[in-house]
DNA sequence: GTATGAAAGGGGATTTTTCCTGTATTATTC
DNA sequence: GAATAATACAGGAAAAATCCCCTTTCATAC
């Protein structure tokens, strides 16, 4: 028996690469190709289609692979979410995992530890690379060790969302706009992270945006 | 003939390691060791303590190891400095070689690549490590390629001192207090590296500064 | 010797940011 | 079912940041 893979990625050149790579391996065979988030939706409709495993890019139009992660894992439990994008930041590692990814790698592995890391996921539930081993540790670390100090993880998703708006040059009333929300209520957000994280303007914020890697550069 | 060696490091039990290191190697002799900048100058009113090479630290208290070199490749010509220091920022050694400095190590090297690096510096009359090389060739290509990028090593050093402490919770009131400047001019300064660096606001000045590794995190 | 241009700084207005206190609504917990 | 916590937001004030235009000084170029 064969896996069944789907691959969703807006690079059509690359999800075909990736698709006749994997289609060279006996193992798998492609489930579906999907540009965005909204296609995984219409496709997972017809049973056929429904596949083991989700190879998902992040940086995507329309509903991106965060999204599309969180939507896949409530509605189909049995399917698995590998990431396999260019992001390297902490905050979309972390994200993915919080979305319900079962591993994360990155566009740069070789074709070796890609079927590694599908195979792993498949069988044992998940893949943790050398790449994202660290980062978890840290945070775990973190969190377990100096409490006193805040930890990304401990940020809700409206607040790192808010995070990297800041790390711009939007005005918190642009921010607002962006947001859907009152500029009063920027402010409320504003404030209890200057509060979380122990800063007291703006600068701050962004500095430690960017300690964490919670921005890409 | 053994060449005369100074070391200028704040921290004693460096500059006494660094020393004894050397001391070891035939072909040098210790000349002097100084805690800052203040005490190089007054050990070099005496003529015979005179060195071939200074061992330069930059983080030292009341003269820093940059002001050190200035003041050294300005009065002494024949003296080579070699910068020594942990400090491994594109900024420090930017400003070390345009103070006149002829190399720049960091402290974890090993004896091995220390001593070549002093045999380079007195005989070739310089010392690029691996480390430096690609951030020359990059702020080199920078400049002559892309023309209108601005580059780091086209801003004066009012401009980086002043980015610097941009990239902290500082209002830019405090920021002229500690540059001893009007804040009207510190406006100017800000003004001007906006449009230098094309950015609208203090945020995109600090994302510059990270960018440009300008700022240490 | 006059033009040019950079560096330092002033006046003053507007917008943004920061701070403090307080309220309505909705979840959550006991 | 009442107490509590979290979320979204308001009013209002003070401080900071941004913008525009202008003056003086000093050095360097032509």
């Amino acid at each position: 028996m064969q896996y069944k893979v789907a691959i969703v990625d807006d690079h059509i050149l690359m999800a075909d690469a990736i698709a006749s790579m994997i289609g060279q391996n006996a193992k798998f065979k492609i489930s579906f190709k999907a540009k965005n988030g909204k296609e995984v939706q219409s496709k997972m409709n017809i049973s056929e289609n429904i596949p083991d495993l989700v190879l998902m890019d992040i940086n995507m139009p329309i509903v991106n692979g965060i999204e599309c992660t969180e939507w896949l894992t409530k509605h189909f439990k049995d399917v698995k979410v590998l990431a396999l994008t260019m992001n390297d930041d902490d905050l979309s590692i972390i994200k993915m995992f919080r979305a319900g990814a079962k591993g994360y790698l990155l566009k740069d592995v070789s074709s070796d530890e890609l079927f590694y890391a599908m195979e792993s996921v498949l069988s044992k539930g998940f893949f943790y690379s050398d790449f994202v081993a660290p980062i978890m540790l840290n945070s775990f670390l973190k969190k377990t060790k100096d409490s006193e100090t805040q930890n990304v993880l401990d940020l809700k998703d409206k607040e790192l969302e808010f995070l990297q708006l800041v790390c711009t040059e939007l005005t918190y009333k642009q921010i607002a706009d962006k947001m859907n929300l009152s500029p009063k209520t920027i402010d409320g957000y504003r404030d209890s992270l200057f509060n979380k994280l122990d800063v007291r303007s703006r600068v701050g914020l962004v500095l430690y945006a960017v300690k964490k890697n919670i921005i890409k550069l």
